[in-house]
DNA sequence: TGTACATCAGTGAACGCGCGTTCACTGATGTAC
DNA sequence: TGTACATCAGTGAACGCGCGTTCACTGATGTAC
């Protein structure tokens, strides 16, 4: 049953998105090739003629989603200001939903521990982030974004792993316009 | 082979502290009960005359590691100023030892996606933090504390995952005397 | 443009492995008398 | 204080399960002529 090379583009592009918010919902270890190829419409083996394991499959689908999230900081005619952006970040929808939200809040300690070429991947894609939110490219403006992106992804990490109470605490305490 | 009660609690001792590195150390998943009881110097079977499965030690394991990590600054006669804390806290050697750091930075993602019970541990835990950093009490102090424990934490996440030309960089740029 | 054939995307079963948990057993500990 | 016995901490083997990966197979696609 082989495929028409177009018809193996989105095969692979399934794939992706799959893996892209099954890792972000459940964890790298948590999200099995099984469950992300069913998800995308296939069987578990022919995971194989799209990516060579498990590790492979990650770093594209980090790449893929921190490309995702960062862009509306970075679409160039009117690219979101970092005040919005971080706005956006604490809010509770993003908090409720690590799916489609940043790689770094969701995935962060596992990647910590994950293969160089994963750790590279992950490193790429939070530059993006940072230059996104550092746009005048001011060493100032540089360590502001990357204090401010300390803080985004800190508040998100406790926020989704604390009680309900406790999360609204953390997400208002981080809100905008109170020091950078 | 029945030992006393007293050796029974000097066990329960020593598979708490190696639970305790290696939830931190590997992750909730990577750490198998296997190689905890091994790392206690028990063979596995045992584990069940302690506790009722994994995520029985995993609470017990955040309760206890919590309260050693926030103990500089809660002990009574001279406890650590919150500045002196994260100071250490965003310190390279903390970014190079997990198992001995901050539970919130190791396990916050994967806390997440607990048992309620396990949840619940981590609340009472970070909310422990929440207090020896603001310990005026008052709503400001409490507000600057989230934000601070927030920064903090997400720091040392980011720190951990990216190569370390990028990692040194977050920690200058989290550093104390700039804003809270 | 047609035809013959090699390629290969996808299927479904199989593999070896490590996991959390269970269980029969051992023998020192703690208890009842 | 001694003795008889029930308890139970720890052992080591076994269990069922899901994982990542491999592989023989199928048949439409793409290519060489």
């Amino acid at each position: 049953v082989r495929m028409s090379a177009e018809a193996k583009d989105q095969s692979r592009a399934r794939i992706l998105a799959a893996a892209g918010r099954m890792f972000r919902e459940r964890g790298i270890e948590g999200a099995s090739l099984g469950d992300i190829m069913r998800t995308a419409g296939l069987t578990h083996g022919g995971f194989y003629r799209h990516f060579d394991g498990k590790d492979d499959l990650l770093s594209a689908a980090l790449s893929q989603t921190f490309a995702e999230f960062a862009a509306p900081l970075l679409d160039a005619p009117a690219a979101e200001t970092a005040q919005r952006f971080r706005t956006r970040y604490l809010s509770p929808e993003h908090v409720a939903s690590p799916g489609a939200g940043c790689p770094a809040a969701a995935l962060g300690p596992e990647v910590a521990r994950a293969a160089p070429r994963v750790r590279a991947e992950f490193t790429k894609g939070l530059e993006q982030m940072v230059q996104g939110l550092a746009r005048d490219g001011s060493p100032g403006a540089r360590r502001e974004a990357l204090a401010s992106l300390s803080l985004m992804v800190g508040a998100v990490v406790l926020a989704r792993a604390v009680d309900n109470g406790l999360a609204e605490e953390i997400l208002s305490a981080c809100a905008p316009t109170r020091s950078t």
